[in-house]
DNA sequence: AGCCTCTTATGCTCATCAGGCATACATTGA
DNA sequence: TCAATGTATGCCTGATGAGCATAAGAGGCT
């Protein structure tokens, strides 16, 4: 069924003869009048009847004519779609991140991006460290929106970074600084994430440096199980700054290592063999410059009510 | 844009490798490779990363096998409608046919027609004579249901022949018998169809051969506005009897012209350089079958009763 | 009827192009 | 580093489709 045989068909059942046919499509009559010849064997059904010297469609010629227009109309409409992914506005784009960040990042900021790129249609996945690596490289996600651990597989484009804090009861005995040493966290009951959090693993490098054997209470892959455990007293949760707490009542508390925080380079990554689509590059950029505006998400308490002052629509929000 | 391409890319966007299309597809690898090269300058549009030793889509590849799908499908369909037009049972059947006949005979046989044949769509035109012609010649319909009148360019399936009658209220005198001849009419006020009408050329013929000079009243296209008249007792309407007269109260005699009942042969036409589609066939049959259950569908008064009580239903319906 | 015009059908030739083959090159895993 | 797997490319060939020339069919006009 090739495609000129239903072109050069319509023709001539437009036109009515095979010859004007073949002026309009500018090739010669007889190769026109064996590719109606050719068609209607292929299909073995007559598509035309001779009436003296000109053809008109048999009924079933004339059903078929609407099919083939219609086929024909589709193809076109490729050509089109073509025309329309080439302009690189338009499109799927499939992020993975790790939940804590959709719930608070990209729960805000995709509206807002919809918005700016209406004819980009993100697709979530949630997925964290290996898990996330092994999509980007079976292709299965465009980029992936995690801690920067220097893999050469990987390009990057640099979002503002994570670090590591400290939640507990207000009530809880932990100083009266806004940070607190690693060291002095052993002492504690903690509530840790799970391995599969480079947060996670980030403190439990910090802590084999300061030679420190943490107490843990509960290893979790929930952060929010954490954030309640910890605001009814009952130890200290290790988090990200990524996450939200402000629907907890808590004390947060920077942790350093060496009296200088214990930060992470905080990425868009995507396979190095795999160029981004286009419109990817809009949303590294729109997802960047949101990022500067609002992180970080969780603020050491001191310093909370002043950012509260400075960004309320984020802090307080409870719509999302 | 050609289809073999389309057909390629699926399937090595399926399979990932081009090795493995080029098995499916049973043609050589570098031939594959080469459509998918072609397709992607054509479309001026990376469809595929290399990663590693695969190949996986880009984005807009995946957007575009979506597409591409898509438009196989309807191609491949195009094949199964051809297999359904060839087989013959399935398609549109345009009939012309005279505006009295559709009313006293297509209307009530093409919903039982279309018990039979259900995949058969009928198209109606309503023509009459030389526009009929006209239409069959332009190929504008397929089959007309007329007046036989031995003309070459057709052929005809004959159906039970028309006949002339006439038409007057009861308390008109026109003689007590189911006959009248046609020379005794002269002295009526006649109330005739227009010549677009076979049954008038027919009349105004066997009037000629008789030598009678009609009294015209009125000379109308609407059989109607001739019933309506005659039952007012203004005059002889001179009808065919495929009229339905079932919704007026009239007096019918037969015309006879040297005794013997003035009639045409009816049949259906068609193009003979148009073979007719094969559904067709079975129009005719089942048309013919219909019109000799129910014809004529005005009889002369005498023997109305004895035949209402054969054919109630066709006689007494006013359902349609 | 005969001629002219318009149109389609067919035989032949030629050019184009797609596919096959051989092979180079790239990636991956042992 | 080698074997295995896969892709790209140069070259050749054969199938196919288009053009040309022409025959043949149909309609219209004188």
């Amino acid at each position: 069924m090739e495609l000129r045989r239903l072109r050069t068909f319509v023709a001539v059942a437009e036109l009515g003869t095979v010859s004007k046919a073949a002026l309009r499509l500018r090739i010669t009559q007889p190769a026109l009048s064996r590719q109606i010849m050719d068609l209607q064997q292929e299909l073995r059904l007559r598509l035309f009847d001779r009436v003296g010297r000109r053809l008109v469609l048999t009924a079933e010629g004339e059903q078929f004519l609407g099919h083939c227009r219609s086929v024909l109309a589709h193809v076109d409409a490729l050509g089109e779609r073509a025309e329309v992914l080439r302009r690189g506005d338009t499109g799927v784009l499939k992020v993975a991140a790790p939940p804590h960040t959709i719930e608070s990042i990209l729960s805000m900021f995709l509206p807002r991006y919809a918005e700016l790129f209406p004819n980009v249609h993100v697709k979530l996945n949630e997925a964290l460290g290996r898990e996330q690596t092994a999509m980007l490289e079976r292709g299965e996600v465009h980029i992936g929106i995690r801690h920067d651990q220097g893999d050469r597989r990987f390009e990057s484009r640099v979002l503002p970074p994570d670090e590591v804090l400290a939640a507990c009861a207000p009530s809880l005995e932990l100083g009266h600084s806004a940070v607190i040493d690693i060291g002095r966290l052993a002492s504690y009951p903690l509530l840790l994430l799970d391995q599969g959090y480079s947060i996670r693993r980030l403190f439990d490098a910090a802590c084999r440096l300061t030679d420190v054997e943490p107490n843990i209470l509960l290893e979790s892959r929930a952060p929010h199980t954490l954030l309640a455990l910890a605001e009814a007293g009952q130890g200290v949760a290790i988090i990200p700054s990524l996450l939200r707490t402000d629907r907890y009542t808590l004390r947060i508390v920077r942790v350093t290592h060496r009296r200088k925080p214990i930060r992470e380079r905080f990425a868009i990554q995507w396979d190095k063999r795999r160029p981004m689509p286009p419109y990817a590059e809009s949303f590294c950029e729109a997802l960047a410059k949101y990022m500067r505006e609002v992180l970080p998400i969780t603020h050491p308490t001191e310093s909370k009510m002043a950012a509260a002052r400075k960004r309320p629509a984020v802090r307080k929000s409870r719509t999302h």
